[in-house]
DNA sequence: TTTTGAGTTGTTCGA
DNA sequence: GTCGAACAACTCAAA
């Protein structure tokens, strides 16, 4: 008898209760992967989430050759490639993680209706979440739109036991299915931009295990203000480890408790529950993907059905290549293109700038970061956008505009995010780092600065901007009819 | 059913 | 330079 373990968005061995409930019967397994991208409908992976999937697989693979098996890569429509993979390996078990992406469990639930038909048990795991987006519920039975009350009610209910170790050993299946090459799925990218890529990252198990190791040991204790600066390494860049399912959050969650347990203190500290609460934001984002799945392509308010979004091929370039002329913005936008990851801060100043200053619908902006970013994740990255343009849950209110000077000076006050990936801003004091068009003529010749030749000037005028944003948003208001 | 309190991350203005 | 108030109204969640 044999058991086929689908790998998806889970791809670790340590804490994964998939992967254990492939190994409670006395089978072989045969762990697969099925590339296919053609049936994410809008969202296939980006080009930065490909490549890491690439690494993130032979780090898997390897993996699991070390206990004796190996991963099975497939590409094609998933129902036809795992209706040959029963039949070559004569399976009549299924097991995989639960997905909670709206197409994706579409995709799911169809194929456990025709499994089933054929004597095949589908059976689905939540691997991914803390928490199960069904379980956890208002005092009326809705599901939660409001963040602090979810946290509270999620924080009474939570009972992280020990986390699942990894395996030993894999049994392997009577007879291996055939298997494609990793280089043939064509994941990494043709021309080799990825050099930034390589330099930040280690996809994989191990590279997540690092990550957290890291955070416990060092950044956890100052995780509370650290972590809000773009110009400090105080964040926990875990965000593409779990989004690939490399690590699990309750593993996440376990460590940062047992690591504050163990210092003795009487309670977590506040950097311990600033990360919690980070932790705690992911699991809401799926909540609200879950009972709301329609939110990756329509407001979840409405009333911004309405909203005036201006359209504007040049601005929407000038934002996504760096050019607008605020440093700030500026220096996030290239640092996401070299290196597929920019600070938490960092997103809201230049999503804010999408949305605000330039109105540009925030749909084109989640694009922008779904294709670029490598912790790219349907959840997170509609939560954050459709929070930053006021039309999801929580979200901000119309008047909170950030100014991008005032963000820079607050949050990178030397200019090092600025000088590190604007490099023609780079001699400029700090004093104008943030607005080199304020800064006086002498300044800007002996740092080498030419504004609209070797640096653009700002797209729009910051102010005028703020104006035109705050009528634009009253036109949204509700009890307004026009 | 109605009421009440509260809501991640900001900026500007005027004292 | 620092500080508090204003920016408005809406919706959620619970009592």
């Amino acid at each position: 008898m044999t058991t086929i373990l689908w790998f998806r968005n889970d791809l670790r061995l340590d804490d994964h209760a998939a992967v254990h409930g492939a190994l409670s019967r006395p089978s072989g397994v045969a762990p697969v992967f099925i590339w296919s991208p053609q049936e994410e409908r809008s969202w296939p992976p980006g080009a930065a989430s490909r490549w890491w999937l690439h690494h993130s697989l032979e780090s898997l693979d390897a993996a699991l050759r070390r206990r004796g098996s190996r991963l099975v890569l497939r590409q094609g429509r998933v129902e036809d490639e795992l209706a040959r993979l029963l039949a070559e390996t004569g399976a009549t078990r299924l097991v995989a993680s639960r997905r909670f992406e709206p197409h994706a469990s579409e995709i799911d639930d169809r194929l456990a209706r025709s499994l089933m038909k054929r004597g095949v048990a589908f059976e689905r795991l939540n691997t991914a979440l803390l928490h199960d987006p069904e379980a956890v519920r208002t005092k009326s039975g809705g599901p939660f739109q409001v963040f602090t009350p979810f946290w509270r009610a999620l924080e009474a209910s939570l009972e992280v036991g020990e986390p699942l170790a990894a395996p030993r050993r894999l049994s392997a299946p009577k007879t291996w299915p055939a298997s494609a090459a990793l280089r043939d799925l064509g994941l990494l990218p043709a021309g080799d931009w990825a050099g930034g890529l390589r330099e930040q990252w280690r996809p994989g198990e191990r590279g997540a295990a690092d990550r957290l190791e890291a955070l416990r040991s060092a950044a956890l204790a100052e995780y509370d203000s650290a972590r809000d600066r773009p110009d400090e390494e105080g964040s926990s860049r875990l965000s593409p480890h779990l989004h690939f399912g490399e690590i699990s959050a309750r593993r996440v969650y376990r460590t940062v408790i047992e690591s504050e347990a163990a210092r003795g203190g009487e309670a977590p500290s506040r950097g311990a529950l600033a990360f919690l609460r980070q932790l705690a934001w992911r699991e809401f984002a799926h909540h609200l993907l879950h009972h709301f799945p329609r939110t990756p392509e329509a407001p979840l308010r409405r009333n911004f059905r309405r909203f005036p979004w201006r359209r504007s091929a040049r601005d929407l370039r000038a934002w996504q290549h760096g050019r607008t002329g605020y440093p700030s913005v500026d220096a996030g936008m290239r640092q996401l293109w070299a290196t597929g990851w920019m600070h938490n801060r960092t997103r809201m100043m230049v999503a804010s700038f999408l949305v605000k200053d330039l109105l540009i619908d925030w749909r084109r902006g989640a694009e922008w970061f779904w294709d670029t970013l490598v912790d790219a994740d349907l959840a997170n990255n509609t939560l954050g956008w459709q929070w930053c343009a006021g039309c999801g849950a929580d979200a901000a209110p119309y008047f909170r505009i950030f100014n991008p000077i005032t963000q820079g000076r607050t949050f990178d006050p030397h200019g090092a995010c600025v000088r590190r990936w604007v490099p023609e801003l780079a001699a400029l004091p700090d004093r104008w780092i943030h607005e080199p068009w304020a800064a006086p003529a002498a300044a800007l010749a002996e740092a080498g600065v030419a504004l609209g030749r070797t640096y653009p000037h700002p797209i729009v005028d910051h102010a005028e901007a703020r104006h035109r944003a705050l009528a634009a948003f009253a036109q949204v208001r509700q009890g307004d009819s026009s």
